[in-house]
DNA sequence: CTGGGGTCCT
DNA sequence: AGGACCC
C-alpha cells in the first residue's frame, strides 16, 4: 500500500521543467518536492579492512585486488594513492603503503547489509548502489517530522552547497534542513553502531544526492538547494560524470561533439534521439538538467549470487574443474546461508585473446535440477561435485578444448533465486534448522533505532513483528562469522589504542575516530597470515571484536537481533566492566560524541560554528605532522605480505612513463596509457578504431534514470508479499 | 596487468 | 547471451 509514494506519472516532464528546473518552489498539483538522500561509505573497503584491525587507522592503507589498489584510506590518497592505482604505480608513490589483500568480498558483503538495514530500520525506502552506496527517499520521514518540529528553531546539519549555512533562509527551505538533520541521525547511527564513517546528500531527486554528497568528502555531509542545482550540474566535468551516463554513452556524445553537460543540455533533441533513441535521448538530456524523477526503489535480497576469479592463465581442462570446483563450493556456502534455491547456474569466462581481451565474457547457463538446488540449500556436500558436473557441461559448450585455451576469468553465478516457503510457512521451516539456543530470545520485533520513530507510512508494521522474530533466528545464519563465535581474548592492545588516538590533534581524530564498539567481522582469510609471524598474529588477534562479560555465551549474543546486541554492548560498557577502550568509551557518550560530530564537521576550528566551506579541506594538512616512524618494521611486515604472493611480475614493467594511468577517456580501457603511448601513431589510431568498432550501438544508460516507469513491475514475484522490504533478505519469510 | 562484484535492458 | 550501467 505504501510502497510508492510520488506518483511518478509524469514521464515527459522535461518540457515542463527546463525551464522551471531552477525553481524550487513550483508546487503545482500537490506533488511536491522529494526528500532524497545519498548515503555513500568513506574508502569503502578501506575502512572495513581498519575496523578488521585496528592498527592500521594510523598507516596508509591500500586494498589490493590482484594488481589493483581498488581503494586506500585517506592517509594513502594524501600520500598520492588513489583508487583504481596499480599496485606498481602505488607503491612508487608510497613506498611505505600498508596493504591488504581485498578479494574476498566477504567481509565487505555482510558490513555492507548491516548498512542497509541500519537504514531500513528508519524507513523502508532504502536502494542500494554497490557495496557502500545507499538512497533512502525520506519524504515521509519529513513530512512526519514536520508536522512536530518548531520551524523557526530549525537549522541545517552539515554543508550546504554553495551556501554559508548560517545566511541561508531555513524556513524556505523547512524540508530540506529536515532531511539533513535525519541523514546526520543516520550516519551517526551507522557510526555508532557499525562504527562507518560515510558521506551523505540531502536533495530532491537521487541524481542531486548522488552528486552533492561528494561535495565534502570524508565523513561529512552536503544538502543542496534547488537554485543550485544547475550550478552543480555545470561544474561536472563532462556528460559521462553524469551517474547515469556511462562511458559508452560519453564516446557516443562526444562524437557529436557534446562535450561538455551545458552542451548535452542545449543539443536538439532531434539529434540525440537519432543516436539514442526518443526515451533516452530525453533522459539524458533530463539527466543534464539536473532532472532526475526516478524513485528510490527499495532492493530486496539480492537477484544473483556469483563468485569469480582472474588470474594469468588457465589452459587445461583440470585447471578449469578445479577452480569452478573451488567457486562453487564457496558460492554454494553463500547460497545455503541465504536459503533461496537457485534455479539457474550461468558459467562465464574471459579469453586471453592475443591482443587484447576486451573485458569480452561469455557465458552459458542451464536450469539446476530440483534435487541439486535442494542439496545447495540443505549444505548437503555431494551438491558440489554435481554443481562442478553441470558447469563442466556449460564450460564445454563454451570452449572446444581441441583447440587449446587460455583464459584469465572464471565466474560462476546463481541466478533465477526461488524464494522457498510462499510467507508464513517459511518461518516454520527455518526454525527447524535454527540453532535452538536462540529459540528462547525471540523478542517482540522492536525495530526503534536511534531514538528515531520507524518511518511513518505505517507500512508493514505487522510484518514487523515476524520479521523481529525471524531476525532473532537469522542473524547467525547470515552472517554468521559476525556471530561470536567461540574465543574471544580481549583486545589487550587496543586498550592501547596508543599512539593513534590520542596523541593525535584533533583534527585529525575527527578523520580516523574509533567506534564506540568494534562490529565483529572475523578474519575469513586466516590461511593467507604467515603462522610463523608472531607479529602479525598478535596484529589478528587485536581485531577479535567486542568484550563480552564472560557469562555472556557469545553464541547466544551472537544469536541476537543487533539493536539487541548494541543496547547489551551499551549496558555492558556503562555498567564498567569493560576493561577496554576504556579511553574511547568514555561514558556511552554517543551523545556528545553525536553532537560533536556532526552539528559541526571534522574539521571545525575551535568549535565554532562554521558549517560550511571554511572547513572543507584542512584534513589534508593533518596527517603530515604525525610520527609513524615507530611503526616502520610493522610496516615492513606488513607491506611483505601484500607484495610476496605470486604478483612480482607486475612490478617489473616498462619505465616509469609519466602518463597518468587512472580513466583515460581516449582508450580501451585495458590498454595500459602508458604502453599506449609509446606506441606509434598508427598503432594507435588502429588499436582505437578496432575498438570502437567493437562496440555497435549505444544501450540506454540505466539504474538513476530508468528505472521509473513500467521498471520493476515484471519481476519474478519470488518475494512474497513484501516485495519491497530487504528485511526479508535477513530475515526471509 | 582494471577487482569482484552487482543491476536492468535488449 | 550479451551489453549497458553502477560501485
Amino acid at each position: 500500500m505504501d510502497t510508492d509514494e510520488e506518483g511518478e506519472d509524469d514521464c515527459d516532464i522535461s518540457a515542463d521543467l527546463l525551464d522551471a528546473s531552477a525553481c524550487a518552489s513550483r508546487r503545482a498539483g500537490g506533488a511536491r518536492d522529494r526528500v532524497i538522500l545519498h548515503f555513500d561509505l568513506d574508502c569503502y573497503y578501506a575502512q572495513v579492512e581498519m575496523i578488521r584491525n585496528p592498527a592500521l587507522r594510523t598507516k596508509p592503507l591500500g586494498v589490493q585486488q590482484k594488481y589493483i589498489i581498488v581503494t586506500c584510506n585517506y592517509l594513502a590518497r594524501e600520500l598520492g594513492v588513489t583508487k583504481l592505482m596499480s599496485l606498481k604505480e602505488a607503491l612508487e608513490r608510497c613506498p611505505q603503503l600498508v596493504i591488504v589483500k581485498g578479494e574476498d568480498l566477504t567481509c565487505y558483503r555482510e558490513m555492507s547489509y548491516r548498512v542497509t538495514e541500519l537504514l531500513m530500520s528508519y524507513c523502508p525506502l532504502v536502494e542500494r548502489l554497490g557495496f557502500d552506496e545507499n538512497f533512502v527517499d525520506a519524504t515521509e520521514l519529513v513530512e512526519n517530522r514536520l508536522k512536530d518540529t518548531d520551524i523557526s528553531s530549525l537549522s541545517f546539519v552539515g554543508h550546504i552547497y554553495k551556501h554559508d549555512a548560517l545566511a541561508v533562509d531555513v524556513q524556505e527551505h523547512a524540508r530540506l534542513a529536515l532531511g539533513s538533520i535525519i541523514a546526520a541521525e543516520m550516519r551517526e547511527a551507522l557510526w555508532s553502531r557499525l562504527g562507518l564513517t560515510s558521506c551523505a546528500g540531502i536533495a530532491s531527486s537521487k541524481l542531486m544526492a548522488k552528486l552533492v554528497s561528494g561535495t565534502f568528502k570524508p565523513n561529512q555531509q552536503t544538502a543542496l538547494l534547488p537554485q543550485s542545482t544547475a550550478e552543480l550540474m555545470g561544474s561536472l566535468a563532462g556528460p559521462c560524470k553524469v551517474p547515469g551516463i556511462g562511458y559508452r554513452t560519453g564516446e557516443k556524445l562526444k562524437a557529436l561533439g557534446v562535450l561538455s553537460v551545458r552542451a548535452l543540455q542545449v543539443a536538439p533533441l532531434f539529434e540525440l534521439a537519432s543516436e539514442f533513441g526518443e526515451a533516452t535521448a530525453k533522459r539524458i538530456q533530463n539527466l543534464a538538467y539536473g532532472i532526475d524523477p526516478s524513485p528510490v526503489t527499495p532492493a530486496g535480497p539480492p537477484q544473483s549470487l556469483s563468485d569469480e576469479d582472474s588470474f594469468r592463465k588457465i589452459s587445461t581442462v583440470m585447471e578449469v574443474e578445479g577452480k569452478v570446483r573451488e567457486l562453487l563450493s564457496c558460492l554454494m556456502e553463500r547460497m545455503r546461508k541465504d536459503g533461496r534455491l537457485p534455479q539457474t547456474l550461468r558459467l562465464t569466462l574471459r579469453r586471453s585473446t592475443a591482443l587484447n581481451r576486451w573485458f569480452c565474457r561469455e557465458s552459458r547457463q542451464c536450469p539446476i535440477p530440483h534435487h541439486t538446488a535442494h542439496r545447495v540449500v540443505t549444505g548437503c556436500s555431494d551438491a558440489v561435485p554435481q554443481l562442478v558436473s553441470i558447469a563442466m557441461k556449460l564450460f564445454h559448450r563454451l570452449v572446444d578444448v581441441g583447440e587449446g585455451f587460455h583464459l584469465t576469468l572464471l565466474n560462476v553465478c546463481f541466478t533465477n533465486l526461488q524464494a522457498k516457503g510462499s510467507d508464513r510457512n517459511s518461518i516454520s521451516s527455518y526454525l527447524t534448522h535454527t540453532p535452538p539456543t536462540a529459540a528462547h530470545t525471540s523478542t517482540q520485533g522492536q525495530d526503534m533505532v536511534g531514538g528515531l520513530s520507524p518511518n511513518g507510512p505505517s507500512s508493514r508494521t505487522q510484518t514487523r513483528t515476524v520479521a523481529g522474530v525471524k531476525d532473532t533466528h537469522k542473524r547467525k545464519e547470515l552472517f554468521p562469522h559476525t556471530a561470536l563465535s567461540s574465543s574471544f581474548s580481549s583486545p589487550p592492545s587496543s586498550s592501547s589504542e596508543p599512539l593513534g588516538q590520542k596523541s593525535l590533534p584533533q583534527a585529525v581524530q575527527a578523520h580516523t575516530p574509533v567506534p564506540p564498539w568494534r562490529p565483529i567481522l572475523e578474519h575469513s582469510d586466516e590461511k593467507r597470515v604467515d603462522p610463523g609471524d608472531s607479529r602479525r598474529a598478535s596484529v589478528l588477534e587485536e581485531r577479535k571484536g567486542p568484550d563480552l562479560p564472560p557469562h555472556v555465551d557469545p553464541d547466544v549474543f551472537g544469536a541476537l537481533p543487533e539493536h539487541i546486541q548494541m543496547e547489551l554492548l551499551a549496558s555492558f560498557q556503562t555498567g564498567g566492566s569493560v576493561p577496554e577502550d576504556s579511553t574511547e568509551a568514555q561514558g556511552s557518550a554517543h551523545t556528545s560524541r553525536f553532537a560533536e560530530q556532526l552539528t559541526v564537521h571534522p574539521n571545525r576550528e575551535g568549535g565554532s560554528r562554521h558549517r560550511e566551506s571554511s572547513v572543507s579541506h584542512s584534513n589534508h594538512s593533518m596527517a603530515h605532522n604525525d610520527d609513524f616512524s615507530t611503526e616502520h618494521a610493522q610496516n615492513e611486515e606488513l607491506c611483505r605480505e601484500g607484495q610476496r604472493s605470486e604478483e612480482r611480475h607486475a612490478m617489473e614493467d616498462a619505465a616509469g612513463v609519466p602518463v597518468a594511468q587512472t580513466s583515460h577517456p581516449d582508450i580501451p580501457p585495458n590498454v595500459d596509457p602508458c604502453v599506449f603511448s609509446q606506441l606509434p601513431p598508427d598503432m594507435q589510431a588502429e588499436l582505437l578504431a578496432d575498438w570502437k568498432q567493437r562496440r555497435p550501438t549505444l544501450k540506454v544508460p540505466s539504474k538513476l534514470a530508468t528505472k521509473h516507469s513500467a521498471a520493476r513491475a515484471g519481476k519474478p514475484a519470488a518475494k512474497g508479499s513484501q516485495s519491497n522490504s530487504l528485511l526479508k533478505y535477513f530475515k526471509p519469510s
